[in-house]
DNA sequence: TTGTGAGTTGGTTGTTTGAACAAACTAATT
DNA sequence: AATTAGTTTGTTCAAACAACCAACTCACAA
């Protein structure tokens, strides 16, 4: 009710919304088609898009063909690509992975910084420093928007709550980089952003009101896309399906979690008591499954059926149209997954969710934080936006 | 954005479901107090609301109290309590719940009719009936509004998909009655129409934005409120947690049903077993653990830890404001719901979701189906629309 | 091959419309 | 007299509309 639209004032700022949107997803695109799209008189999308225009964030592209039946060339339209750049990070354990796109989210560079056994305090100055690097070659008119950081755990208000991973240090990012650049500074974690990617940046899932990404890195988590929106949960914690215990109905045993049975960790930690090895990484177990090693195909059979049974049991709670696995260990040995669809296709008989895999999971991290910032720097947070990650830098 | 306002025709027609949300929700108020309420100038509201009095929706009843500084006695405005009414059933085990609620979500009549043992076919003579002996009492303008059935099962696109408690015999109830009455007839699965109550009928939950209604009856099931809508799923089955499985990460296993652990069946079973018993009542399950029973005893037991991971569980998956029991068997053993609490609370050790129990559970399900169809019967679908429940009868 | 005109489409300009608004009013109260 | 509720009357302004211009395709005749 308090987001509603209620006079004239309110619905033009909506409606200039709504042709910034279409030129967004649908460029390049003439007037006319934005005026059929939203319904709107040409001449009203006319006048609105004067205003976009005066503000910078569309441009002319040139003609495009008439249609064969005569008539007048269209005039194509975009968005204004030197408009400026957004700056998204995401903390690896190994890497900082750096991304700046344009306002339309193609990727103008990506970069991998080595961060491996740093503290937080050790890794700022090297993401100051890729900010002032990207700032110094900057030609575009309004410069940065605004920057996103992927978390491994959970964000509450704009700050990192749980962090197993990488010790935060009290830090505030959000703070410090608000107040250094003026412009919006969005802390999301990594399953939520990459749940955006795939809303967001891929046509195929355009009409998809429910989407489930399932991360499975050091740990597990989940992105709920719910009505095209993300679902964070009142506290952030939404998603964290790796907490989740067993039910078991005892009282005295603790009981088991799901993150026991199939994160990336608990698979190593499996091998390495198999082969009282230490310190292995994932592309150690990815050598030795396809050395035909037998304690990890048993450790990798186990983890099929988890992740399995977990897609079994996110399709009974959400009931999604699809369900993504963003998993490195996944992308490494990409013969896995028919046959954890095949152990999912045993469980659940009549309604199959599709499942499908995530690839390329950093670009896709990166990509979802600079959806989320985007519209931020836009003040378009509720629009449905769809980017295209075109690596053409202009 | 297919969904947004775009014109001033639109815009208009918004403004007077807002005028009308208002006085559902805040029934007896004033033109003026619509007006700041929505920051709609007080003459807007006056030339909105003219309109819903020709349409009959609303009436005045009468002067309020003015200012104690001076000034007009406002005139109240209230929904118009014999506009109309809808027919609610719940589909119970031994009965047939029956309730008739005028347009503002009052109780006009209740009833539960036998059915134990009864087909589909043999119920439906007795839902006529009930129709038919409402309808000849009816003194309302507009008669009947709209039909809604809880479904223990879920329910697609209105029609029922999953009954494992009733033989739909396909029979689309939908269909039939639509037919019969040209009116809104709305079939929703019993927990949806449980969280439905929650959301709307209960003014402490009015800012909550999500919401869980845990029902556990026969088998178990949750119903979702998420950013203060239902979540049915791509295919009405959002909120089957009952079905999921214990992840065990082994290939061969048959995994255990959450369903196993602590649906009021799975407990009655036990008790069962271990008494050599058979067909027994959730009424004598009560009465055993009164007499201080020991098998019954474990059994609850294991019931009240299995709870209590459930609620753990979705806490994480979903990350709600609150989380609501709908349980009979709680409802008469309300001894055991701090158990569950306490439970619960040792396995969150940071974030504490509320836990609530829902009371009266029939006229939760009934009052949830009313409020969805009463939303259909005016066209209103997404408005939030505060119901109050008062039993008194016109 | 060229030229012409009918038909079509994209976009602009000037005018109309109508729902929200504002101000001035009446009514009823402290 | 001051204050508040609600109505009446006239104003405002963003969207719709109508008429127009611009620029294209195509068919067909010379």
């Amino acid at each position: 009710m308090s987001g509603a639209i209620r006079n004239r004032m309110q619905l033009h700022q909506q409606n200039i919304q709504s042709v910034l949107a279409e030129v967004f997803n649908h460029q390049p695109i003439s007037r006319i088609e934005i005026s059929r799209n939203l319904a709107l008189n040409k001449s009203t999308v006319s006048s609105l898009y004067r205003d976009l225009k005066e503000q910078g964030y569309v441009e002319e592209l040139g003609e495009g063909d008439a249609s064969n039946v005569g008539g007048r060339k269209p005039v194509l339209l975009a968005i204004n690509r030197r408009y400026g750049y957004t700056m998204n990070f995401d903390f690896g354990y190994r890497h900082l992975h750096v991304m700046q796109n344009n306002l339309s989210g193609d990727v103008l560079s990506y970069k991998q910084v080595n961060v491996k056994g740093l503290t937080l305090k050790q890794i700022l100055p090297l993401i100051n420093h890729e900010l002032e690097s990207v700032a110094s070659q900057d030609n575009t008119s309004h410069g940065l928007l605004g920057i996103s950081f992927a978390i491994h755990g959970t964000v509450d208000q704009n700050a990192v709550t749980y962090s197993p991973f990488l010790d935060m240090e009290h830090i505030d990012l959000a703070d410090y980089y608000t107040k250094k650049f003026q412009v919006p500074v969005l802390l999301e974690n990594e399953a939520n952003v990459s749940a955006v990617y795939e809303r967001d940046f891929n046509k195929a899932n355009e009409q998809l009101q429910n989407m489930v990404t399932i991360s499975i890195h050091r740990g597990i988590g989940a992105g709920l896309i719910i009505d095209q929106k993300l679902h964070r949960g009142t506290h952030g914690e939404a998603g964290e399906i790796g907490r989740s215990v067993l039910i078991n109905g005892n009282w005295s045993d603790e009981p088991g979690k799901v993150e026991d049975f199939c994160s990336e960790d608990a698979i190593i930690t499996q091998i390495q008591a198999a082969k009282n090895a230490e310190n292995m990484s994932r592309e150690d177990v990815v050598q030795l499954f396809k050395q035909g090693d037998e304690a990890t195909k048993v450790a990798l059979r186990g983890f099929v059926t988890s992740v399995a049974q977990i897609i079994y049991n996110t399709a009974n709670s959400f009931d999604p149209d699809v369900v993504f696995l963003n998993s490195p260990l996944l992308e490494a040995l990409p013969e896995l997954e028919p046959q954890i669809e095949s152990v999912y296709a045993k469980m659940a008989p009549t309604i199959l969710i599709p499942v499908k895999l995530t690839h390329n999971s950093h670009y896709a991290t990166l990509l979802g934080g600079c959806a989320l910032v985007t519209r931020e720097a836009l003040g378009m947070e509720d629009a449905n936006l769809n980017f295209e990650a075109q690596t053409t830098v202009l």
